[in-house]
DNA sequence: AGCACGCCGACT
DNA sequence: GTCGGCGTGCTC
């Protein structure tokens, strides 16, 4: 036999098979360490056939690592990957399997137990122990009734344990223990009768099929996907269910688990490399049925999958945008297709995108329009900030979210404030010359973060010491750009002494379980106040959250973006979701420099059917997704012409090629907004592909005419519907 | 990736 | 004369 290998290097050249003498019987799939180039490497037999047609001397494979490992499934779904995102083969391999897997570097943890001799009769160890060793005989009847001790626990029995072994009535004996990711929630929800909405959307997916489910907040999603996943887990067949944060994973995860008790694993790049291990492998060996999981879980080795979920569908953290890039929606398809799985999409403002697929036919429509209980969507109120500024307020909380939350306070309840910028001011600016402190690398301004007292580059991460006067003129007098998140705890501490507050953001989550934290600490009522970006955002359920004030609304409105109104309305509904979630109602307020902007106004009406349309309406005309493709050619490099001159040929060829298809609704060429990242300097081709059947192949086309430039220290990425433009 | 091969500048 | 700089090419 002759297995075709991927050789496991992340290079364009050696992304190719290599045939090897498989010698008698070997399975398709397994990692194998084979010589390549005289060297031991590791590989994946994707393929086997009868002979080569390689004209050298075949190698052979040296030893089989994992049989099998990679599944009938993955193997397809490598292939389609490559095609569809143009990666390389081993890239999209090495999302099959954990972390740190290759090279040995994780298995199993193995801790030593102690345990009775099996081979001594327990009657015999008591008669022995009678006469003398009170302390030997009570570890010899504890042990008869809990099977094993922990060694770590033993040292608690000290020279008791030691003498025991010397007896030969003790055997030390080595076994894997599980690394069970820890989550600090208590979230017990009873559970209760669906409502007849529920019902109807549960049963509906239990048929079979794709849907979008459109719930508002708080309407139930959540109980029914559990109910669904109950009802596949019984008929034998397993279930994957993604959220779009990593902090969402855990309160999930708890919630499971008091229903599906062990069924259930846990899947996100947060955990820790054993922990993710263990995880992964109950779920290969079938041990768990259930993966809740981020972005990566969709790639969990399940086996026989009944339903596939994706809630809050509309979330960009769906999309990967760093290398290998891929949707893990789209991959959620492949494999719902594949297993012949029932697919759900959930959300409260679905994307613009899914929503016209679903009209179009792609998903069936099902509605939650009601929150459970009866109880009404928070009120929203929008305040103008401009009129607060007339009236002489320049502080960063209005007259009446400084009132809301007073009242919120003295009845013991919580708040949650959100502000979609970290750090303290967003840029520092001196204010005699203009001089802006800007980030050595890249062509941005860099943020001031004044717990540490040291200015951060928000795009490469390097930090720099913060300048007392600037040094371009000498003058003191600095002037600090706008406010982030820890401007905003500093404010509310000086207004509200008394209350407890939490910041929660991409700087104070670093570090393992740092949502968990936070969350969790929010959760027990160890604070009043949470301050956050987006990631408060998401799904997150406090019953004691009365009121969610929203600073600076506007932010998310003026990215360069077609989706900037989508993002904002989702961002706006989604926020305000967070309030009156238990028997309390809620109020929200939301701060904004243009009160009588649509998206705000459609917000606090809840009306997700209105801004579809108004939606829809303009992407039609002005030629953007779902009408169109948004394709993107990235060109980076350290030399700046070196650059700009792949950029050109790349243009040319693809300019050529515009004038002959008909695809083509927009091409141009420029600089990218930021001009460096990471010393990089950063052109881009833009392209509007019309969206019909011919769209694969104009893609493909681009690809390969993007694939030609290979020019040293530049890099040339091709993406699709990018999620930033940066 | 990583190692051999190869073709031009500074040195004993 | 030769040591060595790292650009280029190859890996079943």
């Amino acid at each position: 036999m002759i297995a075709e290998v991927i050789i496991d290097i992340s290079n364009d050249d050696v992304d190719r098979i290599f045939d090897y003498d498989a010698g008698g019987d070997i399975k398709i799939g397994s990692r194998v360490k084979v010589s390549f180039l005289n060297r031991k490497m590791q590989g994946y037999v994707i393929n086997l056939k009868e002979k080569s047609d390689f004209d050298g001397k075949l190698k052979s494979i040296e030893e089989v690592l994992d049989e099998g490992i990679i599944g009938n499934e993955f193997l397809r779904l490598m292939d389609f990957m490559t095609a569809k995102y143009n990666l390389r083969k081993i890239d999209a391999l090495h999302l099959f399997l954990p972390p740190n897997m290759r090279d040995g570097k994780i298995g199993e943890l193995k801790r030593k137990f102690v345990e009775l001799n099996p081979e001594i009769s327990y009657d015999d160890m008591v008669c022995a122990l009678q006469k003398r060793g009170k302390r030997q005989l009570e570890l010899v009847e504890t042990l008869s009734s809990e099977g094993e001790y922990l060694s770590t626990i033993t040292a608690l029995y000290g020279s008791t344990v030691k003498t025991l072994i010397k007896k030969g009535f003790l055997i030390v004996a080595k076994k894997a223990v599980r690394r069970e990711p820890k989550t600090s929630f208590e979230t017990p929800k009873p559970e209760f009768e669906l409502t007849d909405t529920q019902k109807k959307c549960m049963d509906e997916i239990l048929r079979g099929g794709s849907f979008l489910l459109h719930g508002v907040t708080g309407s139930g999603k959540t109980e029914v996907y559990m109910r669904v996943i109950e009802n596949v887990i019984k008929n034998g067949k397993s279930a994957v269910m993604l959220v779009p944060e990593i902090s969402l994973t855990a309160q999930f995860y708890k919630l499971f688990k008091d229903r599906f008790f062990d069924n259930v694993a846990i899947i996100h790049s947060g955990l820790s490399a054993g922990e993710r291990f263990d995880e992964w492998m109950r779920v290969l060996n079938g041990e768990a049925s259930i993966v809740i999981g981020a972005r990566s879980a969709i790639f969990a080795p399940l086996n026989d999958i009944g339903v596939i979920i994706i809630d809050e569908e509309h979330d960009g953290s769906y999309i990967s945008e760093s290398n290998p890039r891929y949707d893990a929606k789209e991959i959620a398809a492949f494999r719902a297709k594949y297993n012949g799985a029932a697919l759900v999409f959930g959300s409260a403002t679905p994307s613009i995108e899914t929503y016209y697929d679903m009209k179009k036919g792609a998903y069936k429509l099902l509605s939650m329009p009601e929150r459970v209980n009866n109880r009404c969507m928070p009120e929203i109120e929008i305040v103008d900030m401009c009129r607060e500024i007339r009236a002489g307020n320049t502080g960063l909380l209005s007259g009446r979210l400084d009132e809301e939350l007073s009242k919120t306070l003295a009845e013991g309840n919580q708040a949650m404030i959100y502000l979609n910028r970290r750090g303290y001011s967003s840029f520092v600016m001196c204010r005699a010359c203009g001089y802006v402190a800007k980030c050595s690398e890249c062509d941005i301004s860099l943020t001031y973060h004044k717990d540490d007292d040291i200015l951060k580059c928000h795009y490469c991460g390097k930090k720099f010491f913060m300048i007392s006067q600037c040094p371009e003129c000498g003058s003191k007098n600095l002037r600090y750009g706008k406010t982030g998140t820890e401007k905003v705890v500093g404010e509310i501490n000086r207004l509200f002494p008394k209350a407890r507050v939490l910041r929660m953001d991409n700087d104070t989550t670093r570090g393992k379980d740092g949502h968990d934290k936070i969350l969790g600490a929010f959760a027990k009522k160890e604070a009043d106040i949470l301050v956050g970006t987006q990631m408060i955002a998401k799904g997150h359920d406090f019953p004691n959250v009365t009121l969610v004030g929203i600073l600076d609304a506007d932010m998310s409105l003026y990215f360069s973006d077609y989706r900037s109104n989508e993002r904002t309305f989702q961002l706006m509904t989604q926020v305000a979701g967070r309030a009156g979630r238990e028997k309390k109602s809620g109020a929200v307020i939301l701060q904004t420099y243009a009160p009588g902007h649509y998206v705000f106004k459609l917000a606090r009406r809840y009306d997700f059917e209105s801004f579809y349309q108004k939606e829809i309406n303009s992407r039609e005309v002005t030629k953007y997704p779902p009408f169109t493709v948004i394709v993107r050619v990235l060109v980076t490099g350290e030399e700046d012409a070196a650059a700009m001159g792949v950029v050109r040929k790349i243009y040319n060829g693809i300019k050529e090629y515009a004038k002959e298809s008909q695809s083509f609704a927009y091409l141009n060429a420029m600089r990218s907004p930021i001009t460096r990242i990471q010393n990089k300097y950063r052109y881009q081709i833009l392209m509007r592909i019309r969206n019909d059947e011919n769209k694969d192949g104009v893609i493909q086309r681009i690809y390969a005419l993007a694939d030609v430039e290979k020019i040293k220290n530049t890099t040339v990425f091709t993406e699709i519907n990018p999620q930033s433009l940066v």
